[in-house]
DNA sequence: CCGTTGCACATTGTATACAATCTACAATCT
DNA sequence: AGATTGTAGATTGTATACAATGTGCAACGG
């Protein structure tokens, strides 16, 4: 296994930015798994760096959250328990409430097209026969979707922490996601926050957002007892 | 000034976390400055320790916002604007209301009591004569009471976010505690928190809680203009 | 006098060297 | 045989060396 990981040269950032947007990648797609150990010479090798700008990554991971540190044994990639899911979910269902209220308050025209545009991208794809359907591109349009949202918040600190939440969920998303029977629930849901913030409804908005979040916790959670059970 | 900080040696922490912690409280006390720089041989010889611990303590205050690094120029002290402050508050106004919601649900005997002694604690030393008043101990128990009710919601992840939020806030706390008027009224929110979470309703509990934040702000705006027309 | 160029210095970015500690396994003792 | 301790190797923690880049100032030319 020589060639797990390719470093996205930019020539632009410094090499521990490099380093740490592509072990978050890998973590977040599982190509790391939880538990795994980060090793900073066999990371090292692997990325062509030495072992300075790896350990300014794993700093910055640590931070986040996606590994825990073991003095004096190193980083391991942090595990997810359904408490430590049931934490982040809990957290995140307040926030996306609040970024759905502010958004409802001073989203721009354009914005408000862009985000009626997604809702119909999503749409489109979600709506798509079975045989058809693309589970990577939806997950792209619902990011994207949402994206537009949080962005109409104009709040640096809440765009910051959503990204951060989401993080968390991305493992997870694709198995919610594969589940093709909530397709038009989704759409709807998506509908609903839509048509609620054209109309400047923040209560409705925020009820659908928070209804939103619960029903991804739904499958985030028994995905988790499945895997779980596996073992 | 040769001796401005003071490395707390611990010997069974890694050099990074003790340089990382005594950074950030030289920031949080504003004895280093919005804008200044942070030189790393400075740092380091002033410490007494190596670059490389100092660099993996900034990675970290980088991503916990307190440091903004420029390439190539290497890391200021966050500046402190009116609208990063807005944001803050503006998330942490959600999310204290979220914790006492949580709270409510979930505090168990003993924090319940804890939490009553906490205010009477608070009480007793903002109501004493004005010469007597100690506002560096005020705000230790302010902080002891918040942090009652945040570890009873037993949510980690919120109780990690809650102190990120709190950290941006602490620059000014002195200032808002400063303002004796406002004493009688931080006591008489505090009981009313306290008391709904003890009859469990919770939203009057979350009502509470914002009003006490969007006291906060007021105090913490003004000060901030006050600060900015000096210049 | 003003602008431009080039050089020296300061500082960050990266790599490497060395020290401290942990882990696992084997040799020894009971 | 089981426990204990010693030792070698692996790995992290820390320091330092070297490279790349930015900054300010002075010398020079227009």
């Amino acid at each position: 296994m020589q060639e797990r990981f390719q470093l996205k040269m930019d020539q632009f950032l410094p090499l521990r930015d490099v380093v740490f947007n592509t072990l978050r990648q890998a973590i977040l797609t599982g190509e790391l798994k939880p538990g795994e150990r980060l090793m900073e010479i066999h990371l090292a090798d692997q990325l062509g760096v030495s072992r300075t700008p790896i350990r300014e990554a794993i700093r910055k991971l640590e931070l986040e959250g996606l590994v825990t540190m073991i003095p004096r044994r190193g980083a391991e990639v942090a595990q997810i328990t359904e408490k430590s899911m049931n934490d982040v979910l809990e957290v995140r269902r307040a926030v996306d409430a609040l970024c759905v209220e502010l958004a409802c308050e001073r989203i721009t025209a354009e914005e408000l097209e862009r985000l009626g545009a997604a809702c119909d991208a999503f749409a489109k794809e979600a709506m798509k026969p079975e045989k058809e359907k693309d589970v990577k591109l939806l997950a792209e349009k619902d990011v994207a979707l949402h994206d537009i949202i949080v962005q109409a918040t104009g709040n640096q600190r809440l765009i910051q922490l959503v990204n951060n939440l989401s993080e968390q969920m991305y493992r997870y998303r694709f198995e919610y996601l594969k589940d093709f029977s909530q397709h038009a629930k989704l759409v709807e849901e998506h509908r609903v926050i839509y048509e609620s913030i054209v109309k400047k409804e923040c209560e409705t908005a925020c009820e659908a957002a928070k209804l939103h979040i619960d029903n991804q916790k739904k499958a985030i959670i028994r995905q988790i007892r499945l895997e779980k059970e596996k073992k």
